[in-house]
DNA sequence: TCCATATATCCAGAATACTAGAAATATGGA
DNA sequence: TCCATATTTCTAGTATTCTGGATATATGGA
């Protein structure tokens, strides 16, 4: 992933709002919510919502599909992904001493499956 | 990580500057450069580069420490964690199934391990 | 065709961020 | 004490972002 790629979600994620309407649409993956659902559901007006939908498309972290009268928005996780990735190569760089620890933690996902011997 | 946190984790990478400071500081640790080093090395007038040391240190993402004339700013490594992961967690919930693939991804890290049987 | 619904776009005011010149503060050495 | 160095703080101009009212566009049904 680029950095100024990198830079387009950072910023869209760095916003209350946005980050908000984000974690919904992942609970709501991977069927998503039609845009008017989530404004209300986040108590924001339709116009603003629709703005930062845009941003957030814009930056790749969420796609649109019309549904006859409704645009579905979907959060799009490889883009969540290359973003973690993007982070995570900053620390590592080649260098795994730094980056252990980091992935370590990151194993809770992992919780229910069977790695743990 | 609480929300607010991450918001201002997020928002201190989204720049281009402070992006490129803090992956210098990466690749700089866990020894860190002193302020004016950093400067010079990005190419970036002395005080505004202040300026986003203290975007970043209040974000948590670097920490400084005054050595004799010179202040020498540190990658906050356990700080990326915490962002790393509050990034992932908010993708997983708890829906591992939505989460395999991209931990899986973050096994680049692991590399120089020997994990893989 | 007319109307209701769902969403986007236009616009402008308020707030916030970015930048860098100028000045202030802290440290160490002569 | 005086000076040079390293960094921060003050300040203000410019640019960008956030927000929501008003309006426009698209879809489907009567």
């Amino acid at each position: 992933m680029e950095s100024e790629t990198a830079i387009l979600a950072l910023a869209a994620l760095a916003q209350s709002t946005r980050l908000d309407t984000f974690r919904l649409l992942v609970r709501h993956a991977p069927d998503g919510m039609p845009a008017g659902e989530i404004a209300r559901a986040l108590a924001v007006p339709q116009n603003t919502m629709s703005a930062h939908l845009n941003i957030l498309a814009r930056a790749g972290l969420v796609t649109s599909e019309r549904h006859s009268r409704m645009i579905v928005y979907r959060a799009a996780l490889p883009r969540l992904r290359d973003l973690t990735l993007f982070l995570v190569k900053d620390c590592c760089g080649g260098r795994a001493d730094l980056c252990g620890s980091l992935v370590e933690e990151l194993n809770p996902c992992r919780s229910t499956e069977k790695v743990t011997p």
